[in-house]
DNA sequence: GTTTGGCACTCTCGGAGTGCGAGTGCCAAT
DNA sequence: ATTGGCACTCGCACTCCGAGAGTGCCAAAC
């Protein structure tokens, strides 16, 4: 019994701590906490119970003699077993509510939505756009731009346009390409792009031998501009980056260039953020956990969004590990199921 | 004479200091100048004449007895009348026209251009995308989305595809959306969208009495379609943001957080940017003149680019007033040059 | 035997004092 | 007009406390 009793007066006090320095900043002493603890033990008392703590590894001091600060162990016991869910605050539903309600584009929706996460947070928000193999084709239409150049556009159900410059060998007049367009469309209109672009491989395979020169072209073509979309990286709207200078923690100049540089190489963080998010659900990643070692000082608080059945895209929050869990936990958590329910039946 | 010669000698220093400045970030002393000058002058008499400068306003001193450092109007001075204009090297030439011969849509062009700003300076490197309203109209098309949402594409003649969600009062048929965009692009193709913009509102007026209903709503489409066009704010990529961290000037930390916020809130800077470029040619402006106090530390490389005879986007750098003014100023006249000659007269 | 008060100890942080080096301003000599 | 010399001024890095916060441990108390 005393074991139990023990665990629980630890798990009290590693709360109460984590808590207090997500809080304060600071590290955080032993009278600190008798004080706010309501059975009346004493800082001594506590003192031991920390102790204990930092054996096990939930907690350090920056110096002897100065408070204690969580770990990034300390830091991940406390959101898997410490944290108490929290319920969104209306105000903050309603801002999300307004932001999807307003927008008319998808890219514009998603912008505004990694500015919001910023605003609400106050650190840094993202939102990394579908993987677009899994939209669905609603129209698709090419334009010539010259003797050789093809521009292809293709909108999906969800209202976004893709588009994608490409060279050809023959020269095909606008009719034409019109042509191939309609064809393309009344073909494989409501399937997704992945889908339609193994049904023309397949079908580049078995109509060698067809005489049809406008249906061939149109395979061809339309099989150039979703191979050329494949390589296309994600889009990724990153907001509140400055947020992070305002972290006092950060006075280390050359890793703050470093996570900025990071931000900035777009690729870098859908690959990071790609990684970590394996379309399971909202995922917490703190400090030392994250494979890369620039965000070693980072938590992410990330969440896959569907569109359809498929997985779909990512968003979520970047801060420094002394972040308001609960907060961010719950923000991301209803916006990233807005967001499935949303472009899963879209309003269209 | 013996004032011209004062001038002259004057001006050697002067432009000797902010040299030594620039290379080295340290405030420069009378000793380092007098090994440095050909004739044989000795650091008193360099002093004297340091001291004048001072008074001029050229020059400042951090403290007593610290060395010379240049002051925004020294900068000027510098840029003005001592730079001797720099050919852009090979080199760099070569990368940029590689950047652009690769690309393919403008976008990218302007999006490589920038990244390579950054990298060929090592500061900030940005570039602002066409205004719009000057583009030449290639093909427009309008796509439904659902029964009273309507999607408008529209292809300049540089390739740039600009797009726009609308909501109409009435709804139209994919067939009747696909017939007012050949109408339009028959009637219009080759006009700017300012031109086609002035001309459809004079339209609406005379045609009220029509009685044609495709062409009344053809003309209501596109009125709408480009009047949501000239709302969008200008498109700027910006890049290198980190390298503003690497200045070791900037210790403040506030102020930096501020200049960050400016870069992430892009309109902001498209304002600042347009007030400086008039379409004027290469403009440099230094520290305190600018009008926003956030670039108070800052100075700026910018100049127009064209496309046709009207003034389109800006480009240039961004870095600390201690900048290499030749080495930009090269780089950005050099780029600016190229952009306007290949925009004006496309490979199409 | 758990809890607690007390006490010695450790460590950081800020302010005061100090020596050094760099650089200036000025003056008298050339 | 130019220059060498010299006194003077600062900033910077260093050191040296003293105060304050917090710990660890021990012996007493409940």
């Amino acid at each position: 019994m005393s074991e139990i009793e023990l665990e629980n007066r630890g798990r009290e006090v590693l709360r109460e701590i984590i808590r207090n320095f997500i809080e304060s900043g600071e590290p955080v002493g032993s009278r600190t906490i008798a004080k706010v603890y309501s059975e009346g033990l004493s800082a001594a008392s506590i003192r031991n119970i920390m102790a204990d703590l930092e054996e096990m590894g939930y907690l350090s001091q920056p110096h002897t003699s100065a408070g204690r600060v969580p770990t990034d162990r300390g830091y991940r016991y406390y959101v898997d077993s410490l944290l108490t869910a929290m319920a969104l605050p209306r105000s903050d539903r309603e801002r999300v509510a307004e932001v999807v309600r307003r927008q008319t584009s998808l890219p514009e929706v998603l912008h505004e939505i990694s500015r919001l996460i910023s605003h609400l947070t106050h650190q840094v928000g993202f939102v990394v756009c579908p993987d677009h193999t899994q939209a669905v084709l609603k129209h698709i239409e090419f334009i010539s731009l010259g003797p050789s150049r093809i521009l292809a556009i293709l909108v999906d159900r969800a209202g976004v346009i893709h588009n994608r410059v490409a060279d050809t060998s023959e020269a095909l007049s606008q009719d034409e390409l019109d042509k191939i367009g309609k064809y393309l469309v009344s073909e494989y209109q409501g399937k997704t792009l992945s889908e339609i672009r193994e049904s023309l491989l397949q079908a580049m395979k078995e109509e060698k031998a067809r005489f049809d020169k406008l249906l061939s072209r149109a395979i061809a073509l339309g099989t150039q501009f979703l191979q050329a979309q494949e390589e296309v990286d994600k889009e990724v709207f990153v907001q509140g980056t400055p947020n992070i200078l305002q972290q006092p923690d950060f006075s280390n100049m050359d890793e703050m260039r470093r996570i900025f540089e990071t931000f900035e190489a777009k690729g870098k963080l859908v690959k990071i953020l790609d990684e970590v998010v394996s379309s399971e659900g909202l995922r917490v990643v703190i400090g030392s956990e994250h494979t890369d070692p620039t965000l070693a000082h980072l938590s992410l608080v990330a969440s896959p969004y569907k569109v359809g059945e498929q997985g779909a895209g990512v968003l979520g929050v970047l801060g420094p590990t002394r972040m308001e869990y609960a907060r961010a936990i719950a923000l991301v958590d209803y916006i990233s199921k807005l967001l499935s329910r949303i472009l899963t039946a879209p309003p269209s």
